[in-house]
RNA sequence: GCGAGAGUGGCGGAAUUGGCAGACGCGCAAGACUUAGGAUCUUGUACCGCAAGGUGUAGGGGUUCAAGUCCCCUCUCUCGCACCA
């Protein structure tokens, strides 16, 4: 009896088998419930599910799972973002084709999230290349470009040597590519944009809406992504060739400062000038050379702080509209050509990076603001002076605060008609295009006679060909490929070309959400009924790497989608968790460094039920997971001493039910289950009966309800929910030991109710386990379809607490005190304590202060 | 450099509103059962001290009857941004 276990091998699969053939998790539209959209980030199929997997899909599982059982309609829905270079890589290196690769990898990654026991409606699985599923990422891009959010332009482009294919700048970290990691390089290429730029406002000011539901961190690291700036523009004149250069400051109050300007050595204008012919030769050489080095470094290098400023004169001065003012034209490493205008006014007296170049290259120094004692002095100065102060030396602004002077001198600027008021952003167009065979092609072809034209929506989808061949070298194969280069004008009929590029993966995941409403359309890209009716997603969880990647670009979606009326939502995810890594001996799994876990292996020797308890108790969702095999042996164990627990107290149970009548519920004979109605109506006749211990194991299980609840609903605090469970089986053993088999009778229903309590709680976490037991209470219906249990207050208030008796501050003593105890009552007993007496005797009591059914508090003196 | 988060026993972590620091688990120790146990059950387990008692939430200071929690300074770690004009 001791050694009995949870046979998991045997039991999960068949509760799973048993689960998908009823359908149980399946859902529609129900408009009487609340619904509840629990999405987890889905997966590339790479092949095997690893521990992050794991950890993702069970928090989304458990939360999802609570609030069925809360009564919500909830969609809870997987799928796989099967686009992109792994499968290509696989069909270039083992000849295995992309979609036969991905395919086989979507099986096996299938097969084990269903043998994780995730509560998934598979029949709305989502897989981004299908046909089915791209057909509509094309329809979509068609959108797009109907609305003019979608155009192509040639730009200096973020190439990936390594990959074969241009990076959006978000996919580029630390000059890196965010895949492969190799050094991203700058190519001047033609190339398809989304104008996420349009929505560079909205996207930053509807991080608001998002204040409660979304972590501080990912709001903030949008906010900087997009980096809005306030300031004006300025433009120079270049006097020897008469060509203005706009300058972009956040500072035009200091503008009457200006003692040189520097562009970025990219900037036109210094083909410009070498091309008049106003510089000697052997200048050309030296910004030549100049120019070269820049480009050889790459952004980090170029851009680092901690890169020494380098900088070249071009021989030429600009002069200040607002003084006539002549100032040296420099070109610098650390103007950037894609920020702003490319171009920078210097004013070393205000601005540290200015001041830091002036000193460098011995440029004139120009006070024009002042503090209030006057002692801003060119001369003296080590640091830029950036605090407020009056302007000075700036003509008509003498004198003006220069927080005010900010918003005068762009306004003068405007009605001279030399600059305006505006704003910059670091936020840059969403590159798209990619070089790349596996991936939704985009609907475009290129005719001789009428230009670019979008492939008519009936047409859709253009279809990847499945007779590619894939060599990894000469770029995409679908620019190797007749069949589909070759197209027809779908304006004049005549011979075109087919755009070979296909869109980045993250045009896929920008919108997959929206087809779990209605996936299997094949109609419309989703039925807005079924859209509004599930949208917003109520939680998101997945990785912080996505922060400003897949959920800027999906909100962008949303909003674009909003204005056209396609969804009526502002925001797609109303709610993110951002979960931790899973980490082992405190280091990222990787193999590499052999220090990967498989869950595969975890599930073989433990089974999902304790891989999934021991994930979700380890640490807090959001936190980092060091996995320890120590610390799933003890979930293990854990599983194993509840299913114990139960099946001890399966006798007691049964007797209790044949004491009571038999009711409609249970006409299927004495196998059937006790409901909940029928163990509160018995303990209501119990309850003269009860002994303290009954009352007391009943007090602490309805307490422990209610706070589990609170951690599951409110604050995901699924670790300490877990802790509660555990309290709850301690308590639960505890009390058994007690009860006496020759004293059986109604009683045994407190024992009854509080295993069917722990049964209902344990369910979410794990799903196997609670319906092998529930079962054994003789319920024939899964108890993924029960409510969750709920908690009588009055149950669950004690009679009496322990109140901690401090002096001056240090604990003394403690009493048991009646739970309903007045302060003045409190403070009363505490006072009658005989420790307390003693210890305060020949003391001068300064102040008592009884906090309510907590601790009474002694000042003393002396 | 700027911004965000974190720092609590041997370890993972708990303390929800300023009110008993260390819940729960791991590990460790002892006992019971046992032919045996790496199974199971029970008990103990922050530190110092024989004890009474004292100390203790990165370090220092402060507010308060009371501080892990609030305020100021310093240190360390993680993450993000990083010459953004």
């Amino acid at each position: 009896m001791a050694e009995e276990r949870f046979d998991f091998r045997e039991a999960e699969p068949r509760w799973q088998q048993k689960w998908d053939q009823e359908g149980i998790y399946k859902v529609e539209r129900d408009p009487n419930k609340p619904k509840y959209y629990a999405l987890a980030m889905f997966p590339y199929p790479s092949g095997k599910l690893h521990m992050g997997h794991v950890r993702n899909y069970s928090i989304v599982d458990v939360i999802a799972r609570f609030r069925r059982m809360k009564g919500y309609n909830v969609l809870h829905p997987m799928g796989y973002d099967s686009f992109g270079m792994p499968a290509e890589n696989a069909a270039i290196q083992k000849g295995v084709s992309p979609a036969v690769w991905t395919k086989s990898n979507i099986a096996e990654m299938t097969e084990q999230l269903k043998q994780l026991g995730y509560s998934y409606d598979w029949d709305r699985a989502v897989y981004t290349y299908r046909e089915d599923y791209y057909k509509w990422t094309q329809w979509l891009f068609l959108q797009f470009y109907r609305q003019g959010l979608a155009y192509k332009k040639t730009a200096p482009v973020n190439w990936c040597p390594s990959c074969q294919t241009v990076l959006a700048n978000e996919q580029v970290v630390d000059g890196k590519c965010w895949r492969c990691d190799s050094d991203v390089t700058k190519n001047n290429l033609s190339q398809w944009f989304f104008k996420i730029t349009q929505y560079a406002d909205e996207l930053l000011e509807d991080l608001r809406l998002l204040e409660k539901g979304w972590p501080d961190r990912v709001r903030t690291m949008q906010e900087n992504w997009i980096g809005r700036s306030e300031g004006a523009k300025v433009a120079f004149t270049l006097e020897a060739t008469g060509d203005k250069i706009p300058v972009f400051t956040t500072r035009p109050d200091t503008i009457y400062g200006v003692t040189f300007m520097v562009v970025a050595p990219e900037h036109p204008i210094v083909e410009k000038i070498i091309e008049s012919g106003l510089i000697d030769g052997d200048r050309v050489t030296a910004i030549r050379a100049f120019q070269e080095k820049m480009k050889s470094l790459n952004e980090i290098a170029r851009t680092s702080t901690e890169a020494e400023k380098e900088g070249l004169y071009l021989g030429v001065d600009v002069t200040n509209p607002f003084n006539g003012e002549k100032a040296q034209l420099w070109i610098a490493n650390y103007v950037l050509m894609d920020y702003g205008t490319g171009a920078v006014m210097g004013v070393p007296a205000h601005d540290q990076r200015d001041f830091e170049f002036a000193k460098k290259f011995g440029m004139e120094i120009k006070v024009v603001i002042q503090d209030a004692a006057g002692t801003v002095d060119a001369a003296t100065m080590t640091e830029a002076y950036a605090e407020p102060g009056a302007m000075v030396n700036s003509g008509p602004f003498d004198g003006t605060p220069n927080l005010e002077g900010i918003a005068k001198v762009a306004a003068f600027a405007q009605e001279q008609g030399f600059g305006e008021k505006t704003i910059t952003y670091r936020l840059r167009d969403w590159l798209i295009s990619r070089q790349r065979a596996w991936g939704a092609p985009i609907p475009i072809v290129y005719c001789d006679k009428c230009g670019t034209q979008p492939v008519p929506e009936s047409e859709l989808p253009v279809r990847i060909p499945d007779d590619l061949n894939f060599t990894g070298e000469g770029g995409s194969p679908l620019r190797r490929h007749e069949g589909f280069m070759n197209a027809t004008c779908p304006s004049c009929g005549g011979p075109a070309r087919r755009e070979t590029d296909t869109m980045d993966t993250f045009v896929d995941s920008s919108w997959y959400y929206l087809r779990y409403a209605d996936a299997n359309n094949a109609e419309k890209a989703w039925n807005p009924e079924d859209v509004d009716y599930w949208m917003s997603v109520d939680q998101y969880v997945g990785g912080i790497e996505h922060a400003v990647l897949h959920l800027l670009y999906s909100r962008f979606f949303t909003k674009v989608l909003r204005d056209m009326g396609y969804v009526k939502v502002d925001e797609p995810f109303s709610a993110l968790l951002t979960q931790g890594m899973v980490l082992k001996d405190g280091s990222k799994m990787s193999k590499s460094k052999g220090n990967t876990v498989s869950p595969e292996e975890m599930i073989e020797k433990y089974g999902a039920d304790a891989c999934r308890l021991f994930i979700m108790f380890a640490a807090p969702p959001e936190r980092d997971l060091d996995w320890s095999d120590a610390g799933i042996e003890g979930a293990y164990r854990f599983v194993n001493r509840f299913y114990r627990m139960v099946m001890s107290a399966l006798p007691a149970y049964q007797h209790a039910r044949s004491l009571l009548p038999v009711h409609m519920g249970n006409l299927a004979g004495f196998m059937g289950a006790l409901t909940e109605q029928e163990i509160a109506d018995g303990l209501r006749k119990a309850e003269p009966n009860l002994t303290p211990e009954d009352k007391e194991l009943r007090r602490m299980i309805h307490a422990t309800v209610k706070r589990i609840t609170n951690d599951l609903h409110d604050r995901f605090a699924f670790n300490t929910a877990i802790s509660g469970l555990m309290e709850m089986t301690n308590a639960i053993y505890a009390y058994r030991d007690k009860l006496d088999a020759e004293d059986w009778n109604l009683r045994t229903l407190v024992l009854a109710e509080a295993i069917q309590k722990a049964i209902l709680i344990i369910a979410p976490f794990c799903p196997h386990l609670a319906d092998e037991l529930w079962s054994k209470l003789g319920y024939q219906e899964s108890i993924h379809l029960h409510p969750w249990p709920d908690f009588d207050e009055n149950v669950a208030r004690a009679e009496s607490v322990e109140i901690v008796l401090q002096i001056n501050g240090k604990v003394r003593d403690r009493l048991e005190v009646p739970a309903g105890i007045t302060a003045a009552e409190m403070e009363q007993v505490a006072l009658a304590s005989d420790k307390v007496k003693a210890l305060i005797d020949g003391k001068q009591v300064v102040k008592v202060i009884p906090v309510p059914g907590k601790l009474v508090n002694i000042v003393v003196k002396g």
